[in-house]
Order: C-alpha cells, then sequence, then structure tokens
DNA sequence: TATGAATGAGCATTCATTCAT
DNA sequence: CATGAATGAATGCTCATTCAT
C-alpha cells in the first residue's frame, strides 16, 4: 500500500464523504423522497461536484448499492472448533448482531421499497448477502453431517430452516418497526428457541444437545455480541 | 343497511376510485414517487376533489394504510376438522396464497420502505396482520396441545416457528426480487420441508403425521390454491 | 361567431399573451438563450402555467413558428388593377413594407439562426412564406406576359429576378445589421433600380414603361407604406 | 518568418485548435447552445486553458469572428482576362463555390442569429465580406465600362443587381434549409438565367453575348467550381 | 503554463396545494 | 359539489467561471 498523491486522496475522501452522506440520506428518505441537494449539503460539497463525480442520481444510488452489496461479502466465518451447539449459538448471535443493526435495517427496507423500481438492485442483494450466507451455512451443516452430528436430506432446506427458525421473527418485526428492536432477552428467546427446534429436528444426539443449549441460554449472550 | 341517497352512494364509489388507484400508484412508485395528479389521473377525478376527499397526500396514504389494514383483519380461519396435519397443509397453502399475491408484496415492500417515515403505519400493519395470525395460531397450536397432538411449552414461539419455517423464507426471496416469484413446486418444496422439521419438534406422533405429511406432498398443493 | 364562455376567453387571451411574450423573447435572445422564466415573466404568468399551456420550450416554440407561418399565408395580393408599372411599383413598396418591418426581421434571424437544430421550422416557413409569394408571383407575370405586357421563358426565373433584384440587397443588409434599417430614400433607389432593370428584361415595351417608372421614382413611395 | 521557440509554437497550435473548435461548435449549435465544456473537449484542452487564451465566452466568439473576417478579406479576384462573359462566369461559379459551402452557410446563420446580441460582429462580417466584395464587384464593372461593353450609370446598383439576380435565391433557400443544398444543375439554372438579364440590362452588345452565355451554360460549370 | 476540481447561479421541468367559478 | 386553472417551491441537472496545485 504506497502513498497516493494528494490530489486522489483528497478525491477518495470527498468521494468517501459523498457515499456516506447518501447512504444516509438514501435510506432515510428513500429513492425519489431523497434530493441531490440533501446529499451535497450533508456531504459539505456542491451539487455540481456530485454530478462530476457520480454523473446522475441514479448512478449515485447504484454506486451505493454495489458498494454495500461488497460490503457484505464474507459475512459468513467458520466458527472456531468449540463443537456443534457453541458453534450454532455463536453464529446466531453473530449473525443478529449484524441483520439487526439500524444501519443494517435501514439498508434492507430501502432495497425493498425500491425493489420494484430496481429489481436488479434487489437481486444482486438478494446474491450477495443471504445466498452467500445460506452457502455457508450450508457447508457447515454438510461438515456437521459427515462427521455424524447431523442428520438430514436437504442442505439448503436445513439452512433455511435455521435462519427461518431464529432470526426470521425479529428481522421481520424490525423491518416494520424501526424504532422497537428486539432486546438481548428477546433474542435470546428467539435464539434459543430456534436452535431448540432445529436440533429437535436435525442432532443425532438431541438429548445431549439441548441440554447444551439450555445451558448457553442461561448464561445470555455469546460474548462479543451487542 | 338501506339504500343509501343518490349524492351519498356516488361519493362512495368515488372515494372507493380514490382509494383503488392510490394504493396501486403508492404500491407502484412509493411515497415519494407518487404524484397526487397520477392518482387523480388514474382515479378520473381532479386534482381538488382528491384534496376535498382525503385532505393531503399524507392522509390520503393514510387512509388507504388504514383500510388495508382492516382488511387484513380476520384472514386467520379455524380449520375445518380434517385433522391436524391436513389442517397444517391447508392453511400453509392458504397463507402462502395470500402473502405472496402480488398486491400484496408491494403493499409490504411500500409499508417496509416508508416505515421510517411513518412508524405508526409499520406498527399498526404489524398488530393488524401477522400479530393477528399469529395470535390465530396460536389458539390452534394450543387447542392441538390440549387433545394431547402437539406438545410445546410456549405457545407463541411454536406459532412463530412454523411461520419462519414455512414461509419466511419465499416471502423474503419474493420482497427483494419482484419479478422471480416461487413457483409452486418451489412452495411445495418449503412447505413440505418447514412442516416435517415443525412435526420432528412438537408432534406428539411424527412418525404417523411425517407420513401423512409426505402423502399430501406428492399429492401436490392443497385444493384451490392458487 | 358566436360568445364565447369566460373561461375560454381568458383562457384564449392568456394563451395569446403568452405566444405573444415567447416570439419577442425566442426573437429576441434565440431558442437556446431564452429561458422559460424569461416568457413567463414577461407574459405576466407563472412557469407552470405555461408549461400547463404548451407541454415544453420546444412545443412552445413550435407553437410559435407554427402561427407566424401561418400568419405570413396570403402575403400576397393581387394588385388592383393600375397596369404593370403601377402595380410592380406598388407590390414592391407593400413587400418592401412586410419584409423589413422589425418584427420580421427578427423572426426571420430567429429561424435562419436555428435552422440547423430545427430544419423542419425553417423548411416550413420556406414553403409558408417565401415560396408561396413566388408562386403568386409567377400567376401575376403569366397574366401580364398573356396580355403580352411582358416576355419571357421561365416564369419562375421571372419571378426570383423580380425578388432578387428588389429587395435581396437591402434586406440581407437589415438581417445582418439590425440597427442600420434602409431609409425610405435607400428603398426608393433600390426599388427603382430593380424594377428598372427587370423591365429593361422582360418587358415589351421598355421605353414606355421605364419613362413611368421614372415619374414613380420621383414621386417617391407608393401612399400607405412605411 | 523566422522559427518561432518551441514553446510559442505550441501556444500557437493550441490557440489553433482551439478557435477551430469553438467555430465548429458555435457554427453547429448557436452561441447560447455552446457550452465552454464542448469546446474544450473538442479541442481536447482544459476549460482554464480556454480562459487563459481567451478569457471569456464571449471573448472567444468574437475572437473567432474577428478571425474569419479577415479570412472573407481579398475573396474577391480580377479575372484573368477572357472577357466579359466567361469572367462574369467563371466569377459567378466562384462565388457560388464559396457562398454555398456547408460552413459557410452555417457561419452565416451564425452571425444572422445572433446580430441583434452581437450587432457589431454583423457589421463587421458585413463590411468585410459582401460591402469588399461588392467593391471589387464596382470595380470590374467600371472597367468593362470605360471599355464600352456596359453601359450604366449607378455602379454600385449593377453590381447589387449582379448578386441579386445571380444568388440571393439559392442562398437564401440554403439559409432556411440546411439540409437541400442546391444541385450542380440548379445553380446552373440561377446562373445561366441571372447573367442573362443582367446582360439584357446592361451589356453593350446584348446580342453576341447572350450567344455566348448560352453556350457556356451548354457546357456547365465553369472548371475547377464544386 | 496547464489542469483537475470546485462552485454559485441558473436551467427546464414537476410537485403539492389552492383559488375562482 | 366538482373542476379548470393557477402557483411557490422544489427537483435533477448544467453552465460560465475560478481556485489550488
Amino acid at each position: 500500500m504506497t502513498a497516493l498523491p494528494p490530489r486522489t486522496r483528497n478525491r477518495l475522501a470527498k468521494e468517501r464523504r459523498i457515499l456516506d452522506s447518501a447512504l444516509k440520506v438514501f435510506a432515510d428518505q428513500g429513492y425519489s423522497g431523497t434530493s441531490m441537494d440533501a446529499i451535497a449539503a450533508l456531504a459539505g460539497v456542491s451539487k455540481p461536484t456530485l454530478y462530476q463525480y457520480f454523473g446522475s442520481k441514479e448512478q449515485l444510488f447504484g454506486a451505493i448499492m454495489a458498494e454495500q452489496r461488497d460490503t457484505m461479502l464474507g459475512a459468513f466465518e467458520e466458527p472456531d472448533g468449540l463443537g456443534l451447539v457453541p458453534e450454532l449459538w455463536a453464529f446466531s448471535w453473530h449473525y443478529a448482531g449484524t441483520v439487526l443493526r439500524p444501519e443494517f435495517l435501514s439498508l434492507a427496507r430501502l432495497i425493498i421499497g425500491e425493489a420494484q423500481r430496481f429489481p436488479e438492485i434487489g437481486r444482486a442483494y438478494q446474491a450477495a448477502g443471504p445466498e452467500r450466507m445460506l452457502a455457508g451455512m450450508m457447508d457447515y451443516l454438510m461438515a456437521r453431517k459427515a462427521e455424524g452430528r447431523l442428520t438430514f436430506d436437504d442442505a439448503e432446506m436445513a439452512a433455511e430452516d435455521l435462519w427461518g427458525l431464529v432470526l426470521s421473527a425479529p428481522r421481520n418485526r424490525a423491518l416494520h418497526d424501526p424504532e422497537n428492536l428486539p432486546s438481548r432477552a428477546d433474542l435470546n428467546r428467539f435464539i434459543t428457541n430456534g436452535l431448540r427446534v432445529f436440533l429437535k429436528a436435525y442432532s443425532t444426539d438431541p438429548a445431549t444437545d439441548l441440554a447444551q443449549l439450555q445451558a448457553l441460554s442461561e448464561q445470555g449472550p455469546a460474548q462479543g455480541t451487542p
């Protein structure tokens, strides 16, 4: 990583300020509700600068979406060898901490709200976020199946089940009601219950696993999660 | 219900045309993207009439949302005594047929997209739709528990699980990608799998229930569902 | 011609004010140099009203040009039986009084200046103005030929010659130099000279005709011409 | 003319590129329709360079016009001793080939279109082009008069007549309708006819001259004319 | 000297809203 | 009661011009 010429550094900094401001305003007001003036004001640049950097409102919107999509890549990380139940537990909390963050929810609302006008963006986001996550989860679950810890026929469905059991309910609520994010206790309830059902359906040793889950649930969230 | 004077009938008809047109345009273009001109044109009335009937764009939006919320009430119907598994099966297909209808999805996208600007609306919709449905489902599940057909501790969680297992995945995809609605075969896969997991976790007689589910799955969707 | 409803009368009056103002501003500033604000201000209406009446700048421009084109129709009038030379004399002065009027010149400059961007308009104006005039003149000249007063082979060329001899020089100067319109005396010189050459070339009795022309020239312009 | 230092050569080359590009764009889009960006892009220089070289849009426009005016000087060349009729014939074709060239017409449209906003330019162009040409022609005609080949009182009028008879019609058409330039055959008709009228009016030996003209007309355009 | 980057002011156009009829 | 007509205030975007480098 070599030093950039000052021009370039300045340009990049301004580009960053514009992108950040635009994301904020778009997420807040929607595409049509957002004015280029508002973005320029928040970024502290003039309107022509906006246009010099991004060409048009639609292109600026596209640039943000592309960036957010890229940012989302690699969200799934292989867990760290704690054993099945702690891994699922950690994963659930980690993912909840990502997916229920206010900015993440705002972005999701924006994308959903504009999906009719910008279908490619909704599709691209789907491919870069949820589908990637799903693929990672499938790999993980198949590895556990190979070890004899889980049993299922259709790995994709198993991965979907995990997500649907653990996070769909709080996320749906949060999407509709931005001001009432689930509390830590709420999440504990959703996650514990979701994993319980998952393990009942898929574990090769449900009794042990459920006991371990119960213990984790009583300790509270995994460390390092919001 | 007595006959209305013609003036009133006329007024009601016009009100209806306005509401229908407005819903269509709002769902299509979002709140900010919708112009009162577009609504007036589609409804075939003049703009001042719009304002006479509904006061302002925001109030018109509110009126539509209130109406849609009311329309949604009672979406849950007690099933008809076919027994647990066919009832869950029928319910899943019926609900999928509601929730994945394009107009319903458009409305949901609209509400989610505007949830930041109109938080009461998102909240109200949540209370009138999903929560009501959830309550109905809880009652149903508790009745089955009382009959000894199901076993669980937390009825709310069980109801959430059913929804999360059966419909959250296709609905989420459809929200992001309006042009790729799930096919009948896709739905069959999601519903069959979701109910299988649900029964594994909650049925008091899983072996019998899963066999019955398998039979239904091979027959295809319940009759009368889209 | 029946009385119009007041709405319509009002509308027509406003339309007229807009067209007049727009013609003035366009002729003054050219198409690109004209702002809708300037037109609206001069017409005393708001900008949206402009758009309600004429849709867009380009359409407003087109409307003006169409109207001016129609106005120009019938500019050629059969002279009134004074005999060949007085008729040509009267016609020349009448036509000079039309074609060298400042507004007419401004319009011509506008059309010529925008001919590259609006080729149909230049063409349409050509067809409605000069070509129509030419056709009228051809008819007139052919009638005089039939009477034995003139002699020529190509009536179109004869008509072009008349125009080219009498008015092309002052008009060309005026097009380039709006502030120096030819004086009455200048015109007298151009017209007298042009008709003299025309008669030398085409008259069957040049001696008599030239004498008559000389007399007219000494009396000054035909009555009723500017 | 000594070698210039490279800096200066570079500067001159750049100046030239700017002037050429600007002329093209101005002629195409008119003064108001032309953006400094467009000129800079076509010239391959940056906008500040434009301003450094020419100060402002208006000054750049003035510089182009001054240059074009100078370019036009000396357009009239003494003919080469072929005798009256061939000389007039050659002159007419040569002048038609200049005045009806597309770039020349574009420039004329530009000047006429902007004559109201830039009156000095129209006036200057008039003085440098047409009037100079006219003066040359007057000298030529007076020389022929001195030789007894022509007869007239007012040399200026005779010169105007020649122009008005031969070229005003095709030029006027071309000014209004840029896409329909007159064909070679059209020009032959205009020129032959115009010279015929001129000779009838001014020649001291019309019979001989008209016969010679007829022969030239049947041979077609003078050599070396477009 | 030449330029990438920046901007205040202006452009055509559209919006939610309100009179006058 | 309903509407044609009107408008102040934006909106997305572009322009001639000028810094900072």
